[in-house]
DNA sequence: ATAGGGTCTACAGCTAACTATAGGGTCAAG
DNA sequence: CTTGACCCTATAGTTAGCTGTAGACCCTAT
């Protein structure tokens, strides 16, 4: 590259402040999935400074929004992994996406069975009297709890 | 006391390991609950070691339960510290417990809320064809959700 | 005397996704 | 020529509840 054809890119291109403006991240954030590998800039100027094209914007967007899908960093590396290779990851996002649910149901019947216990606990306590403070306990309702 | 008072007392007490073993517990545990201020052994030998009495084993038994019921260490500590000065500490265990099922109520709620967003992605991308490789896209399942 | 276990302190590392700070370089405007 | 806004790296801190390590001391048995 010639020291114009430089300019001349660095002219379309966008700096870490302006991408994070951008994209409403901050940009520790950027710098954060830069050490990850999610987000590279397209070129490093002599002083050293990031520049971007515009296409990061959509590649943060894209991190954005996998990550309201509840996607970790990680997967997003996966899939944009994936994607490099020139496959197109949405089998792979599907097949996330499934393992999401099933996730997401599992915890719910754990949630759920471990609130029934708790209020199982708590109607069993309602009535009770309060210790008696010389009493040798910490607290006769937790000490009657049974572990497994 | 004396060094027979002592070795006599020492003769009744337990070591670390010993309270590990009936707690089933690690002993880093244990001393990291020390560290915390949860649990202080009744006496330090001269080679600095830590005696405990039985009751140490009811109090880890009691912090294992309290953390059963989805108790933090810190809540177990004001537990104990409400305990410490008198005061059975039941009501305010009541209130915890109270605020626990609300917090899970609260959790399963946003859940299964969430469940559902996946669910709908799921459906409305089950007959989508694959990427276009060449396509200038991450992947066009993602992109198309739209961030709040 | 030495080998093995147990114990001690103090500190680093683990999980995730950042945030914050120190200490420095770059750049355009006034 | 200096001020202020931006940029850089490298490191440490945040959340909880531990786990693991190094280096050292202690105790008992052989």
């Amino acid at each position: 590259m010639t020291q114009t054809e430089v300019k001349a890119l660095q002219e379309q291109l966008i700096k870490i402040g302006e991408l994070a403006k951008q994209t409403n991240v901050t940009v520790g954030t950027l710098r954060y999935y830069e050490s990850l590998g999610l987000l590279k800039p397209t070129f490093r100027s002599d002083n050293n400074y990031r520049y971007y094209t515009d296409d990061a914007v959509k590649q943060v967007q894209f991190i954005k929004k996998a990550q309201s899908l509840n996607f970790s960093l990680a997967e997003i590396q996966q899939i944009l992994g994936v994607r490099r290779q020139g496959i197109p990851p949405c089998s792979l996002v599907r097949d996330l996406l499934e393992c999401k649910i099933a996730e997401l149901d599992q915890q719910i019947q754990s949630t759920l069975a471990f609130k029934k216990e708790l209020e199982a606990y708590k109607k069993r306590w309602a009535d009770k009297p309060q210790d008696n403070p010389n009493l040798e306990q910490f607290c006769s309702l937790i000490e009657e709890v049974s572990l497994e």
